[in-house]
DNA sequence: GTGGTGAGTTGACCTTGGTCAAAAGCTCAT
DNA sequence: ATGAGCTTTTGACCAAGGTCAACTCACCAC
């Protein structure tokens, strides 16, 4: 791992983030301001369970995925975060270590800020208080909907929910590519990899068809009825 | 459910929680300007997935829990809070309706505080908005443990731990009282109330004794191993 | 007391999904 | 093309926990 300062193209992808979405030019730049970037190669961990932070991470390009871990070495993802996403903004805040681990899925490119300046901004900005403020209530709805949804359906329902929540709109039918692996798709719904192969193969009598990583829905309707 | 003003209890209550505690106190006025409270039956419901939210509650007194539905009328908790917590002010800040239902537990005392207000209050005030993110972040990790537990940990782990959550310090033996029925511990725990009750006899030959809701534990040792 | 009600427990059974092992596809470098 | 090293699928098995029903227990009213 590598650290070095902000290319243009990596403030683009910064800005163009929700995060930043509403934010006025003049409280971003100072957001951005002494950001560094590391490169991280797939499986590289980015911090452990206990780690002190000192900086809010984003991911620039690549995926990253959060995950604590119980006896005998399992592991459970408690999110994956895609291009855009901003992690590690907890601990920062509430000056604590880190509550879990975090490792690149893909190769990735990773924009650090610095915590304790985001801090500092949080109280002088208002835009980016609140700015932060809907980032925070987005990722607990995220949250709170996930633990609900482990609890009350079955692996090929929420295989089918995740399907329906990539489709556009309101077509009838459409296919879609799978933006990585099963196997990380299996860790994000809380699956092992064998049931989430199982939940697939169950929903081809509801119209899915899997051919690698590309999905075919040919029927909408049946799909949510499941 | 009938609708009045604050009695100085009441604010006695709300200006003691955990929001409150770092707030300067003409801040901490300005939050509940205009503040309402209501009373509600055990049972009742406070409001249902779908409905539009112009407050954010508090629990003055009481318990209410969150909890999604899926087919067939089944419920899963989502969250239960006690005296003291608030709930509703993501779908307040995020502006959209509620995404879970709520439903006092026990006979509840309610403060509302006023949605919009608030939400003006947040970008006036740093230090109004600084308590929020603290607790929208505090939130954020009871909802992520909660999520990796349910992951990582079988009905007698997830039981043993929160006995352990409940213990003070570092004493080797201790005893407590459940703060509600073992129903609604089930329930918090994401459990069956038959499974958390052969979870508690599993835990007997850990050295847990239980008699209605006294919860006595003889080796707080064996219980972290479990 | 007696009966009633609601919480909690226990037992029997069954479904879901985890685990392990083997087979089947892919991808890529040679 | 060939083989190495994967991801993914399939099958067989097992364990955890949900469900339903019966039973116990405590508490309360009468």
């Amino acid at each position: 791992m590598k650290t070095s300062r902000l290319t243009s193209n990596d403030r683009a992808v910064l800005l163009g983030s929700r995060l930043f979405a509403n934010l006025p030019a003049p409280a971003a730049e100072a957001v951005l301001e002494g950001a560094t970037i590391s490169r991280h190669e797939a499986q590289d961990v980015l911090f452990h369970q206990g780690d002190a932070i000192e900086h809010v991470f984003f991911v620039v390009s690549g995926l990253v995925r959060l995950y604590g871990t119980g006896k005998g070495g399992r592991e459970a993802d408690i999110a994956v975060f895609p291009r855009g996403a901003l992690f590690g903004e907890k601990a920062v805040f509430l000056d604590q270590r880190a509550t879990a681990h975090a490792q690149a899925v893909h190769p990735s490119i990773i924009a650090k800020l610095d915590g304790p300046r985001l801090c500092r901004l949080v109280r002088e900005e208002a835009d980016v208080a609140w700015a932060l403020l809907e980032l925070l209530c987005r990722h607990g709805q995220m949250t709170e909907k996930r633990l609900a949804e482990d609890r009350l359906l079955t692996a090929p329902q929420r295989v089918a929910n995740y399907i329906l929540g990539q489709c556009p709109g309101d077509s009838p039918a459409f296919t879609f590519r799978l933006p990585f692996q099963k196997n990380v798709l299996a860790g994000k719904l809380g699956l092992a990899p064998e049931a989430l192969s199982r939940a697939f193969s169950t929903l081809r009598q509801s119209g899915v068809i899997v051919k690698g990583r590309l999905i075919e829905i040919r029927d909408r309707e049946a799909l949510e009825r499941f």
